[in-house]
DNA sequence: CAGTGAGCGAGCTTCCGCTTGACTT
């Protein structure tokens, strides 16, 4: 073979093989083929913050090959993708090629391909235009590498000697682990306070309106903004309402464009799976590489909305065949990503073939299915005309018969919303319209009172984090890249960090907290949540020539260094706060404790090492077990780290089964109902 | 199919980003 290319994935290998031809052989790399060694800080920080690199175990075999293929051949083509990691694992490839080859083969016989797109036409002209691999760029992944090396290495022993052994610290995990810490503290503080909704139910008096019943809301009183703070309040303002005249005060109407949302990333298709489908991040990837395997879709792991011309192109034809030229926009939409720091190398998740709907998927499972369906609506609509709604606001003006007072003047607004063209809404069976439709209405017009129908409420705390909103304000922060947001949130879990609550929020554990605590406390800039931002900007001008990776490697290394030294000196080991419980202990009468073991949090005797009692806490499943109908269903795991179910009873009950016991009358949870409902309508806002 | 925590303090743990695999249960 005279002509040799070398790529990432061995999918993208597969299709490039169909435009090069025969001539070309091409391999996979598997993504980087030399990191620093996981065993030694491999950075000398004394000579140029020079990083020592070695060819991971498992991947030796594969390099080895790799290498072998390059004996005799004319050409070699580096075409790995065109950002700065994909750069440096050109640069890591030829240098082990050049280290192990025996025919050493010389720095002029390799070129740097890149595209951004894999089509024909884009390949192609790569192909013709090659060029030297970027050593700025280069040395701009080396510096994001060594600095996260340093962090890692450094603070996490920290952690060991003042929080708990084998926990870890690193520029992304230590910071996704901060926002949901912040985040619960929130709601710690949050202070809920009382409020009343007051709605009213009234209808016109012409024989055009006087048969439909609408409901208007409380919004001022005496011209000022209606708060109604207790029962009284509510009551008083009940009983003028039920007496009071309604005359409609003003009408405005106007025509709105309500467009789509721009095709799928990593991070919004993760967001979307889990709001319409209930996959968690982990799942969804795992689907859609899948689907990315058997040529289905493009690349998952992408920060890019941008769109192939040929891609348009074929769903403008799609959208004129299928829905007619109305709802084909005149111009193409094209979209840009908000972030400065998105690197796209890749294009926007999208169906490899519109023409292929997700009920015509050759062989492939339900999940792939419905994946697959989201990410095919949302190209189509993506590439659609605007949605045309006509916003309506009434304000209505009730005043009480007996009262003259301005006092007790009370304005009411009712918001409706039709749809006047549906537009891209078509596509999905749900439109996102969340307001009533109105009546035709005029001012002046006076309406008939119904019902009045005052409602308490509560001011809510703001949510926990899922994991797919935790990914989103990762990225809204430029922290993490789209490999790593699933990988990162697993590393929460294992380092027992955070944990799962009901509906699939996330709670920081007591370890979590501690650990954030200590960070801040002696690291807070590393921890600034601007901190990525300002590192990716040294690796920006790096990457332009402006600046040197070891200047810029010194500057952060001296004064954290001397921190990190200070800091194993003076500070004191932190005490992670420990959680008591109801429980009471059956062999002493002392309260239970929840302590975090190897396998997850289990019960234990505060009056350890007195008592050395221990139980299963009862957890997640909320099944009482089929066996002794006494203790609960809990998950459990076996030495080797494989799940189980097991009864809390145990070793009084003997009741395991690998797979999760199904209750005869146990009903689906109410968030995963209603997720799969909503699963054909259109999103409102998925990225905030 | 099933253990765990503390302290004596052995020897080990740990980062981010790129990519799929599967000698052993």
């Amino acid at each position: 073979m005279k002509n040799l290319v070398i790529v990432e994935s061995p999918t993208k290998a597969r299709t490039l093989g169909q435009f090069l031809g025969p001539d070309y052989q091409i391999l996979a790399s598997m993504g980087h083929v030399r990191d620093l060694p996981k065993g030694e800080f491999g950075v000398d920080v004394d000579h140029n913050f020079e990083p020592k690199y070695v060819i991971p175990k498992n991947k030796m075999k594969m390099v080895n090959q790799l290498v072998k293929s390059t004996e005799g051949v004319k050409n070699l083509y580096l075409a790995t993708d065109p950002d700065r990691e994909g750069e440096a694992i050109a640069w890591n490839l030829l240098k082990v090629i050049e280290q192990k080859s025996k025919a050493k083969l010389a720095s002029q016989k390799y070129e740097r391909v890149v595209f951004h797109e894999i089509t024909k036409d884009a390949v192609l002209d790569a192909f013709s235009h090659p060029r030297e691999i970027d050593q700025n760029l280069v040395e701009a992944q080396q510096a994001r590498r060594v600095l996260d090396r340093l962090v890692g290495y450094k603070l996490s022993p920290l952690l060991w000697k003042k929080v708990k052994s084998k926990l870890s610290a690193g520029r992304v995990q230590s910071v996704a682990l901060r926002l949901v810490v912040d985040r619960e503290r929130e709601i710690e503080a949050f202070k809920s306070e009382e409020y009343w909704v007051i709605e009213v139910e009234v209808s016109g008096q012409s024989s055009a309106t006087r048969d439909q019943v609408f409901v208007i809301t409380l919004a001022k009183i005496g011209g000022k903004k209606a708060e109604v703070k207790n029962q009284k309040e509510a009551d008083e303002a009940v009983t003028d309402l039920k007496a009071a005249q309604y005359t409609v005060e003003s009408v405005s109407s106007k025509e709105v464009k309500k467009y789509p949302n721009p095709p799928f990333t990593t991070s919004t298709l993760q967001q979307r799976a889990a709001n319409v489908l209930g996959f968690v991040p982990k799942r969804t990837m795992s689907v859609a590489q899948s689907l990315y395997e058997n040529g289905l879709i493009t690349y998952m792991r992408t920060d890019s909305v941008n769109l192939s011309p040929q891609a348009i192109a074929q769903t403008r034809k799609f959208i004129e065949e299928k829905y007619g030229k109305n709802y084909l926009p005149e111009k193409p939409r094209l979209y840009k990503v908000k972030s400065r720091l998105a690197q796209e190398a890749h294009e926007a998740i999208r169906p490899t073939s519109i023409k292929v709907t997700s009920d015509q998927l050759p062989v492939a499972s339900s999940d792939e299915k419905k994946l697959y369906d989201l990410i095919w609506k949302r190209m189509v609509v993506c590439q659609m005309a605007e949605a045309v709604v006509n916003e309506t606001a009434v304000e209505v003006i009730a005043n009480s018969k007996q009262q003259t007072t301005d006092s007790k003047k009370y304005l009411l607004r009712a918001n409706g919303q039709q749809i006047k063209f549906d537009g891209w809404y078509k596509v999905y069976a749900k439109a996102p319209i969340t307001e009533q439709v109105l009546p035709d209405l005029e001012k002046g017009e006076p309406l008939d009172f119904k019902n009045v129908n005052p409602q308490q409420k509560f001011t809510e705390p703001p949510p926990r984090y899922t994991e797919a909103t935790l990914i989103r304000d990762l990225e809204k922060n430029g922290i993490g890249r789209p490999s790593t947001y699933a990988p990162t949130i697993s590393t929460l879990y294992d380092r027992l960090y955070i944990e799962k609550m009901e509906g699939k929020k996330i709670a920081p554990t007591p370890i979590g907290k501690t650990t954030v605590d200590f960070l801040m406390k002696y690291f807070s800039d590393i921890f600034d949540y601007s901190f990525t931002a300002e590192m990716e900007d040294d690796l920006d001008s790096i990457a332009q020539g402006n600046a040197e990776m070891p200047a810029t490697m010194k500057k952060f290394w001296g004064p954290f260094e001397a921190k990190v030294e200070k800091v194993t000196e003076e500070a004191d080991k932190m005490k992670v706060e420990v959680e008591t419980t109801d429980e009471v202990c059956e062999k002493c009468g002392k309260p239970m404790v929840i302590r975090y073991g190897r396998f997850g949090k289990f019960l234990a005797c505060s009056g350890f090492p007195d008592c050395k009692n221990t139980k299963a806490l009862n957890s997640d499943t909320g099944m009482k077990c089929p066996d002794c109908k006494e203790g609960d269903v809990v998950t459990r795991r076996t030495k080797r780290g494989k799940t189980f179910w097991g009864c809390s009873n145990w070793p009084k009950c003997k009741f395991a089964s690998w797979t999760k016991p199904k209750l005869p009358s146990s009903l689906p949870k109410d968030d995963s109902a209603a997720s799969e409902k909503t699963s054909e309508g259109a999103e409102t806002s998925d990225q905030a």
